[in-house]
DNA sequence: CCTACCGATCGGTAGG
DNA sequence: CCTACCGATCGGTAGG
């Protein structure tokens, strides 16, 4: 039943969230006031909080989402049968560049502005990530063990297929030359051919 | 003569900017209070403008020393003879890699905190940094056409190359497993070998 | 959803 | 290098 008749309110609700994570995006959490937010969706400050809770309760969910999202594809994976190590990680870096493609908002603010947190939200989101960097640094440990994947030092590798695709932020503002599909092949084949093994 | 004179002063704002640095990294450029500033290096607030101009300086100092050891480096590279366009390359992540590992509060502040400056100095800095891609990206360019590295979309490869050593970030927290030396060859090994083209 | 307003904190200045 | 203080802005609340 509440389903009809909050459907006006949630769409007010997305609609803050969204602003949200675009303005965190482009001042940083502390750099955005609830006055810049509140104007950005043509109400004011004071009414924000007839749809949200605080200031900090919106970071969380956004940093939350996207942890989720990336925990979610991981569990996915790890289930899926028929993929061996090369291709889990293939996957892995294809999923990264396309929520990087087309959540950049959301992604970039729990990224970079994950720090502003607070506890107990803070030591719960770096450990999760964490154990997404372990879960990854065993399906590579894997990949060198059975001869897939060329024998480098697996937690380097981690670093560097995590961080390759943050290239993606410059992108969005200079869409001009380049498509989608092409970045997301580019950075696709660099990555995973810099960790094939091509001696095997 | 003012050299003599001025020791200890020089040393007191050397103690600012790193100790700024250091905060704006931590805690982003907004989030940082000139109080959190004038605690961490022993004096009140109001002290500090008797060595500094303002919060907006110190950020632009920042930046631009950064900015401005990228493109002496590259400067020297372009300049060096016999250097083929992938050793050019490996030099660049090499020198971007040492960046990130011995001085990673002004590369990151400068990376992240960049868009606080004011006009003109952020549009100065992004026409530099802009520059500086495009320089990286006909580098790249030639090296395709003489068929030393993979005919890949350049402008894609420039941005993997340039984001791809951001990892550093991490590993700067858990120094504990990995040493520095072995962090830089996985990364340039990486990168380097997912550029080089194996057909050639 | 608004007006009116709270105490706290912001970057920076005056004056010594 | 300090105390004292400026006007502006912060996130958020009261009350309707």
């Amino acid at each position: 039943m509440p389903r009809k008749v909050r459907t006006r309110e949630g769409g007010r609700r997305e609609a803050i969230a969204s602003a949200a994570a675009r303005l965190f995006r482009e001042k940083g959490f502390s750099g955005t006031g609830m006055r810049d937010l509140a104007g950005s969706v043509g109400i004011e400050a004071a009414s924000l909080y007839n749809h949200i809770d605080s200031k900090a309760a919106l970071l969380r969910d956004i940093c939350f989402r996207i942890a989720d999202a990336c925990n979610a594809h991981l569990r996915e994976l790890e289930a899926a049968p028929g993929l061996d190590s090369l291709g889990q990680l293939e996957a892995i870096v294809r999923f990264h560049v396309r929520l990087w493609i087309e959540r950049l908002d959301e992604v970039l603010v729990a990224t970079n502005e994950f720090r502003s947190l607070e506890e107990p939200w803070l030591e719960h989101f770096l450990q999760e990530r964490r154990m997404y960097m372990r879960r990854i640094e065993a399906i590579l440990s894997q990949g060198i063990q059975e001869g897939s994947i060329r024998p480098l030092e697996p937690y380097g590798v981690v670093l560097t297929l995590m961080s390759a695709v943050r290239g993606i932020e410059f992108w969005h503002r200079s869409r001009k030359h380049v498509s989608a599909a092409s970045l997301e092949s580019t950075m696709v084949e660099l990555i995973v051919d810099g960790i094939r093994n091509s001696q095997g």
